[in-house]
DNA sequence: TACATAGTGTTATATTATAACAATTTTGCA
DNA sequence: TGCAAAATTGTTATAATATAACACTATGTA
């Protein structure tokens, strides 16, 4: 079963509500909606979505405490995440913006060291609420 | 007293520790090390934290869940914070750099939206433990 | 003085996350 | 095929992070 789509049974179903949800999801808003499927306990989601996590399927969205699927061709492994991040309506929308990957992948502090990875979380007012 | 230096006793003895430490503090840790000083509970150090990270005197580092002194001139009031930090020895240090705040803080997505505050975490080795 | 705002102290509780252990399933490979 | 290693699952308990709610005190300004 793992090997058709090289996700295990809680990685699945979890990944799946995820994904179809409009909004980052908590892991007890997990818990709580997968309990009828049989994962009852934190440590199975927690588990799922470290997982998740690792392989670019999903981004923590660190300001949050909460999950969204990855919308981009899984950003390079998750080296790269971007995301904007409406304080209003709590919505949040991941960037795909070539430029700005290049720029901060490139990026070099004043020491001259390069890093390997960044998060970048803008804030602001969606056009919804604006 | 809080005229003085616009900080309450509470603040500033939180700010205090923080600013001496070397490496990101996370709220327990503060709470312990202020217990001998008559803060004895949770929310009177959550209340401190959330002042200082409003009027920018300290950073949350979202990833860590742990709280830095501000190195810069006050981040323009927090508007726009960046860090390294390394993946090995926990360090974190704030990055200053003129031109990435100001290409992110003119930074707009592909509809256009500009944002009014980023939060941006670089991780990597440090000097030290390259 | 008197009022509004900010800060404090306290108890209890909510929320987020991991430790530890036993068992089963899957996978790669001899 | 058969076996061992690696990954996944299930479970209980607990650690770590953060806030609600309430009573009270200190401060700034009119
Ligand atoms: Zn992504
Ligand atoms: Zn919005
Ligand atoms: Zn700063
Ligand atoms: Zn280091």
């Amino acid at each position: 079963m793992y090997k058709e789509n090289n996700l295990s049974k809680n990685q699945q179903i979890i990944f799946d509500l995820i994904d179809k949800s409009s909004e980052p999801l908590k892991a007890y808003t997990i818990l709580f909606s997968v309990q009828k499927k049989g994962i009852k306990a934190p440590p199975q989601v927690y588990r799922a979505l470290d997982k998740l996590v690792e392989t670019g399927k999903i981004h923590k969205i660190e300001s949050k405490n909460a999950f969204v699927a990855c919308r981009n061709s899984n950003c390079e492994i998750s080296k790269a995440t971007a995301f904007s991040i409406c304080e209003s309506c709590e919505m949040v929308d991941e960037i795909n913006d070539a430029k700005l990957t290049k720029y901060l992948t490139n990026f070099s502090d004043k020491k001259g060291t390069k890093y390997k990875r960044f998060n970048l979380e803008f804030f602001g007012l969606c056009k919804k609420c604006k």
